[in-house]
Parts: structure tokens; sequence; C-alpha cells
DNA sequence: CAGCATCCAATTGGATACTG
DNA sequence: CAGTATCCAATTGGATGCTG
């Protein structure tokens, strides 16, 4: 069933279209590095160096990687202060900070359902170990 | 700079923290498959085929997948009707309709601002190819 | 119809070494 | 410090054929 913002998209882009840039969009700034990025980013400039350590997990390859994407779609605005050693700071920029709330919002649900996630992956796993194929009869 | 939002969590979970269980509930969620899932059935039951055309450019594997996973994470329920041919139906659950304003904000985003990332990536690429590296002095 | 299985190409991700 | 470059393992994604 289409919804009428199906038909009256914004600006004529939809994401469910394979060809259409906002499908692009969408695919780069849904993903967990990103999300984390926008939150890190959220209140001022930021070192190369502390995002690195607050992103936990993170490589410096996946995060040069993500912020230079970030960079290039406008969303983040670099900074090189030609010093030595070199310092070069990070922060939104106002496209950058439109997201943000999403970006919060996101953060906040995974960490406020991880628990009850959880628990429905190890019930998931506990019912098809016992009976492969569940043929649900409705 | 912490945030008390950053030391009072969410039940303790930290989508920061590699070892968090937010973590990997976050990294399930953002990908572009599970937010254009979300949104679509967002009125409802919707079949298998439907969901696959609507969708477009994804797989059937890829769209096997991310309902499995979805389902597995109790964001979507999974009816099956004996008839023949089968008969399949996938919903949102309670946890799933709880973060779909998340996703449509999102998806939503990504149309609005479809335009000016596009744009933004073009004056990049330009900027880059005129200077290979461009030492902004501050 | 709604999948699963398989094969394979392509992309991603980590680890390591090096540099202005 | 903030990267780049390289190598390689692992994961992903598409295409195809088959089935209850």
């Amino acid at each position: 069933m289409e919804t009428i913002d199906d038909l009256r998209e914004h600006g004529g882009a939809n994401a469910y279209l394979r060809g259409c840039s906002s499908r692009t969009v969408l695919d780069a700034i849904a993903n967990k590095w990103t999300c984390l990025l926008v939150d890190a980013l959220q209140s001022g400039p930021v070192r190369f160096g502390v995002l690195r350590r607050r992103l936990d997990g993170i490589t410096q390859k996946s995060l040069t990687q993500t912020l230079r994407t970030m960079e290039r779609d406008g969303m983040v605005i670099r900074t090189l202060y030609p010093t030595i050693p070199p310092r070069v700071e990070y922060e939104l920029s106002a496209l950058g900070r439109s997201v943000l709330a999403l970006m919060e919002g996101i953060k906040r649900w995974s960490e406020e359902h991880a628990v009850e996630i959880v628990v429905a992956r190890d019930a998931y796993d506990v019912r098809i170990a016992r009976d492969p194929e569940p043929i649900q009869t409705t």
C-alpha cells in the first residue's frame, strides 16, 4: 500500500529506487561509524587521536576513510593546523548538525533496546536449534 | 569532552565500547536495507515478493538475510501460511515499530539532502583534482 | 511463491610498516 | 600526530540453479 509520502517525495528523491542519489546517501550515512562520529562531534571540534580513542575498536584506516567520506559529503569540516607535529580537528558542518538528532536517536535506541534484543536473539537461536524448520500453522 | 549522557548511559549500555551489546545492535540496524524495510512494513503485513519489488535493486539473498536478522532480533514477525504455493508475510513487532520514526527520519533526511550532498561531492572531487594535497593554512 | 545451496568476483577490514 | 601504502584474510554480494 502506498502512502501519500511515497507519491509526493522530497524534491523528487526516492530512496527505494536503485538509481536515485538519495539511495547512495542513505547507504553512506547508515552505518555505525558515521553514527558514532556525528554523535562524538556534537559539541565542537575534536582531534583525530581523540576520536580514535573514543570509538573503541575502530582502526586508523576505517576512521580516516569514514571521516574522509563525511568531509566529501559536506557533513564534516577538517581543519589542519600546520604545526609540528601536525594537529587536525574535525567538526560538524551545518549539514552534519542537521542529522545529529537522528544519529543520537539511533545510538540511544540501540543502547536502550540492547538487552531486549540480546534476549530475542538467544530465544530465536534456541528455537531454531530445537526445530530447524519451524512450520507455523496459522 | 564528555556529556552527562556519556557517563549515565541507558541501562549501562554504551555503543562507543567495542564489547557492548548495544554496539552489535547499532551495527545491525544501521544499514540501508533495514532502514527501508522498517519503512516499507510500517502500514501492516507485506509479502516477500512485494518487498522484493519495492526495494529496487535488492537481491533475494540480501532480502532473505536482512529479514531473517530482523526476525531474530525481534523487530519483525514472520508468518507462514501453509498454502500451495506458500505465502509468507512480514510485519513489524512492537520493537520494530519503536524504531520506525527514526528510520523514517533517516530515509527522509537522505531524500531531502541528496542534491546538496551530490553537489558537495562534486565540489570536493574537483578541489582534490586541482590540488591533491590541500594544505590549509589556518 | 519463497526460499536454500553453491560458486565466484568484489569489496571490506585488520595488521604492519613507513612518513612529513 | 595524523596520516599513507601495502598486503592479505575475511566478509559481502551477485548470479544461477534447484525445491517443498
